[in-house]
DNA sequence: CACCTCGATTGGATCGTTCTCAGGCGATCG
DNA sequence: CGATCGCCTGAGAACGATCCAATCGAGGTG
């Protein structure tokens, strides 16, 4: 069935050309048109050629809908797209999205968004497996005991985690994480080289493993270098003002000479209260903080910070996925990833 | 046939419900259940009320891969994801893609993204039209003589622009805009009320229409309000050096007590130059950003900043979408939102 | 020349949904 | 009582790809 001899060739036809359109102008089966696509190493070179010929005529393209329903893959992944919280600095999720996209792509693979919802934390999910439209998903929220992380988990879901399963021994899921601890101590140990001493920490209350983990970082490199931690950190909320005030605090009490902290947000806190007291960022006192936002960058020093590597946690994502979506036995549970530093000119 | 009787309550089976399997199991047939979930007014209320439950008591969601096959539709947008660009303020992006994945969300329809490529701007859209993998699009980049749009146009796939098709008469698609020239009329008006009267422009340069329409809710409204703009102007990149610049020289010769930016980038650069001059934001002289992007709600004494309704443009968006995917009649060409203005402690 | 082998190719079945169409069955109406 | 209506049944046919088992053909062998 000849359904379209006559395609303009820039306008795109009312119905697209399908595999048996471009089987029977190549003169060959659907079966070798699919293998040409497919499996191309299954044909004669010669018939390959003459097929791939035919496909670029036409325009052809599989169809995305039959392919899917025959082979009960999406070639998706779902995301939960959470914005950034007004009022912080974080817009790590923009630069995260954008760069799982890209490994995505190179592996024929596309992301799809969907809201989440606090209350409902798997409402979303939910709703994509059953009627599967996504091959699998990426977890980015795991900070608070993941519910997510737990239910894909006993659905028996494919999903990989950027962030680990902090309180969460018993998880047995695969996750992507960033070394924050391995961050921050190349922060202090930054300042140390500097010729800093007295390096105070302000970070996140206690609740926080991922606070925790990054002040861990602190500690270490201070001990390392034999520097006393006491009396030199804080832990407050993450806004602005806390920041401001425990840097006001910190400078009062203890006379530290520079500030690592666990946000852009807090070092933006930090750097309110010098610009107070008249304090030079990076001559008189020395400031990192953490994300590299673009908050960090646009300050007019500009604000040394931990950059978290998002490319190859995503790269690093995409390539554990495929291995559980192919069934190959995923080697190892978890994969840590070093963050670098961007210095400029606040430490 | 009863294809799988014991399923685990919790866990997912190992192939999901089928629409032929709730039939049988509510004693009634496929269309049955077919009108039960895509046109429930149908159904007898008892009958519709037996199937609901049916389908609850297994979890059935409709395959999507055949429905998609069968309807020739896929409920999913595409939107080429590019990244905040590194250096400067600008998170819109972030904010719109949230917006647009919520409000899609509540018609049905899911986001897909996808990266792009500078040199092949057209090379992603077309993959995806060609598959049938996206029902339609949202176009965010049209800036620059918008080669997508018109492509798309071309190729009669349906669209919808975030951004007036500036230069391009003959551009016949539609688009959702937000009013930058009201929101800079709307910063400059806030200035004048706050009894400043050399208030300054510092923009983009001539070639970006988009900074020249900004600029000109500033000439209009100082003009209204009887107030010179001559010597108050300058147009620069969108680096925050620039702005600075700008800024210092500004200051020098035409002694302006307010400055109005195309860009939280730029604004910036005016306070990195009040900085070192001593002067205070908002007391000594106000200053005032476009985007509200997270520079300007995390900068210590808050950047004034013209907020784009972004939650409003991906409705729009979406409502125009669903009316141009229904084959309605497309009432208006373009829609033009208002902005609003986020004061702060800078002015 | 008949036979065998192996790889390239073929036709039919299938994935799960929606659409179409002919009809059944009970209740309501003239 | 016959005609009409509203709701449902049942079967068959798409949609366009891939999977599967069977077949075809060329080349080599005895």
């Amino acid at each position: 069935m000849a359904r379209q001899e006559h395609r303009s060739g820039s306008t795109l036809p009312v119905t697209p050309p399908t595999l048996a359109d471009v089987a029977e102008r190549a003169g060959v089966s659907r079966q070798t048109v699919s293998n040409a696509v497919n499996n191309p190493d299954l044909l004669r070179p010669d018939t390959l050629e003459r097929v791939r010929q035919t496909i670029a005529e036409l325009g052809y393209s599989p169809n995305r809908a039959a392919r899917n329903l025959r082979t009960r893959t999406s070639s998706l992944i779902g995301l939960r797209f959470a914005p950034a919280q007004e009022g912080t600095a974080n817009a790590a999720m923009d630069r995260f999205v954008h760069s799982l996209v890209e490994a995505s792509e190179e592996v024929g693979y596309h992301v799809l968004l969907f809201p989440g919802d606090d209350e409902d934390p798997v409402g979303g999910y939910d709703n994509l497996l059953r009627s599967t439209a996504v091959d699998a998903f990426v977890v980015t929220d795991t900070y608070l005991g993941n519910p997510q992380a737990t239910w894909l988990s006993q659905q028996r879901a494919p999903f990989v985690a950027f962030g680990r399963p902090w309180d969460d021994d018993v998880a047995r899921h695969v996750w992507v994480d960033v070394d924050g601890a391995a961050g921050i101590a190349l922060a202090t140990q930054h300042l140390i080289d500097r010729g800093h001493t007295r390096i105070a920490w302000i970070g996140w209350r206690k609740d926080s493993p991922i606070g925790e983990d990054r002040r861990s970082g602190w500690v270490r490199t201070m001990h390392a270098n034999g520097l006393s931690t006491t009396g030199l950190a804080s832990r407050v909320e993450d806004v602005v003002h806390s920041g401001a005030e425990a840097a006001a605090v910190l400078l009062d009490e203890s006379a530290p000479t520079a500030f690592v902290c666990a946000s852009d947000t807090l070092a933006m806190g930090v750097l309110h209260t010098l610009w107070i007291r008249q304090l030079a960022p990076g001559t008189d006192i020395a400031v990192v903080g953490f994300d590299d936002s673009q908050v960090a960058q646009v300050y007019p020093v500009g604000l040394t910070s931990v950059r978290q590597p998002l490319e190859d946690v995503a790269v690093e994502i995409v390539r554990t996925l495929r291995a559980l979506l192919s069934h190959q036995p995923v080697e190892t549970r978890g994969v840590l990833l070093e963050p670098t530093l961007a210095i400029r000119g606040s430490s």
